[in-house]
DNA sequence: CTGAAAGCGCTAACAA
DNA sequence: TTGTTAGCGCTTTCAG
């Protein structure tokens, strides 16, 4: 049972391979006779023909896919993932997901693996997989718009300023009365540059405290939480702890609980991304939210554009994240 | 700066597409004389040649791709689709994702839309999908897996006996001194032949008690603390709650906390999948695990041996959860 | 309004 | 060992 392709079509019509695709791609709606597009049309459904969208791409140069690239899709970007699925969803497009930067020879990554052509690219907190696109893609053309927290902005951006919100969040514990606030972090946040630390750092200098890192191996819960029982063990526990994360300060929160050192009374805790998580713990936690759905909508609006419009002027956007203050950083007031 | 083709490479080495193609592909290393080779290379690199996959796919017949199929990403399946991105990265295969179900009119969805062409499908808890797929591809010839708690069993299906789960779920609170134990499930749990209620019911009476339904609007965080908060109010709580997923028992372990209702003392509470946020509860959370990573091996190897052997005889695993015991359940014995 | 012809970029026989 | 030829399934001029 072979696939069914145009030229069935067309010879069951009796008609030619042409004027069944201009009906099918609607393209020749008021330039086809009524009876014979009824006709391809009833013969393409008893066939159960669809077309065959590696050849249309070859002659259009359209893919109709759109692909997402990230380095995982766990947590915070699973999240992303999904808004962008919605976004996507009304659309003709597709996605197709690219892990990019975890591949191990990623500098060579995109001269040797051929990846999926896709007529535009959503590079999600990658910015070294996308400069190293750039520099292996010399001739190619295929628009990238790049996204997140950590962007390039050598092209189309919608950048998330978390360093605002880390701002907020050190302050906010200020106000409720933190006086030795540290940064629980890990070695991505202790790159040069990285606008966590750097505004965590900044902000508190400037209100007459010291840093004082907490740097874990990795950034996951597990690890969050082992680098705070250490700091306990050591009997050397801040007052006010502004994570990297929200996995990191979920897994603070549960060294915290077992060390029963009390939450926010004792150590305040904030977290960053605004993973639902943070709601429903028991102390729910005090979190800098992403804008998730915006971030999607204008990534997509640009890279929309982008595409039927490759020499438009770059746009560019940068999106505030929103400090939500809840129970593990809240000391006076309701619960 | 148009893109780079195989006749450019051939022109400037001054042979042939075909010579260039077998070079590029690897399926020359034989019989393509080493210097011609080498220069090829060279000349490809230095062009910055990536090959057209549309093209390569039109000859071929093989995209390279793998989709897989989902609801959502959120949850659990966001955990899934990170294991089975795992699981291909050391292949050649891309992945494509696509969100099935949600379609608004996903009858039609297959004749109308056209799908991504693909090498193979998994299908992660979508048996509809698959089965509306199936009527309408009669003459395609795209091998599917169906995976998950909801699979099919007419094609290669790795499913997860669930049910198995919920009973020693049930079996476990029994034991720990429940004697009124409530299922939390939302309507996609109450349609007939769901394994989890079903299973649920049947340990229930089997034990000698009734079953006792909670039926929340979807199987959100949010859903489950709002039943189980309106429970409490009518005074009406049992002892032991087997809940849907995890996003319901934390929801549930949330609304009981709010109501200062002691879990597991008054209130015994179990999840299903094995998220990980379970375990960072404060009170973690007893939960039924899901074998994921074997669940996307065994997948994935079931889907390669079907692209390579399409008239293999069907391929089928049942894998067991794992009821994972933990604080939220836990009445006697160490924390 | 419809069909013939050309070709997208690549690979796979088959010849040379 | 290499080049020639044909064609994958589709769209797109351009004639008719």
């Amino acid at each position: 049972m072979r696939k069914v392709t145009l030229r069935d079509i067309a010879k069951e019509v009796g008609t030619s391979p042409a004027t069944v695709s201009k009906v099918l791609t609607g393209r020749g709606d008021d330039l086809i006779g009524k009876e014979t597009r009824e006709h391809v049309l009833a013969v393409a459904r008893k066939l159960g023909y669809s077309p065959n969208l590696a050849a249309r791409a070859l002659v259009t140069g359209r893919t109709h896919c759109i692909a997402l690239w990230a380095e995982t899709l766990a947590d915070f970007h699973s999240i992303v993932a999904n808004a962008f699925m919605d976004q996507l969803r009304p659309s003709q497009y597709e996605i197709v997901i690219t892990d990019v930067v975890k591949h191990p020879d990623w500098h060579a990554y995109f001269q040797r693996t051929p990846l999926w052509p896709v007529d535009g690219i959503i590079a999600l907190d990658s910015p070294h997989s996308v400069r190293a696109y750039l520099a292996a893609s010399a001739g190619r053309n295929v628009p990238v718009v790049s996204v997140g927290a950590y962007y390039v902005t050598e092209m189309d951006y919608v950048g998330v300023d978390l360093a605002s919100g880390l701002e907020a969040a050190v302050r906010h514990l200020y106000e409720e009365g933190c006086r030795r606030i540290a940064h629980l972090t890990c070695p991505h946040g202790m790159r040069p540059g990285d606008g966590r630390r750097e505004a965590y750092e900044a902000t508190v200098r400037e209100m007459g405290m010291t840093p004082e890192l907490l740097v874990a191996e990795q950034s996951s819960r597990e690890d969050g939480r082992r680098t705070v029982l250490a700091a306990g063990e050591r009997g050397d526990l801040p007052d006010g702890l502004v994570c990297f994360n929200d996995e990191m300060a979920i897994g603070a929160c549960k060294a915290l609980h077992e060390m029963g050192v009390a939450v926010p009374d004792r150590v305040a805790v904030t977290g960053c991304d605004g993973i639902p998580d943070t709601e429903y713990f028991p102390t729910s936690i005090t979190t800098i939210v992403q804008p998730v759905e915006t971030l999607c909508r204008t990534a997509w609006e640009f890279l929309r554009h982008r595409i039927e419009h490759p020499d438009a002027p770059r746009q560019a956007a940068i999106l505030q994240p929103e400090l939500r203050v809840r129970g593990s950083s809240r000391r006076r007031g309701a619960a």
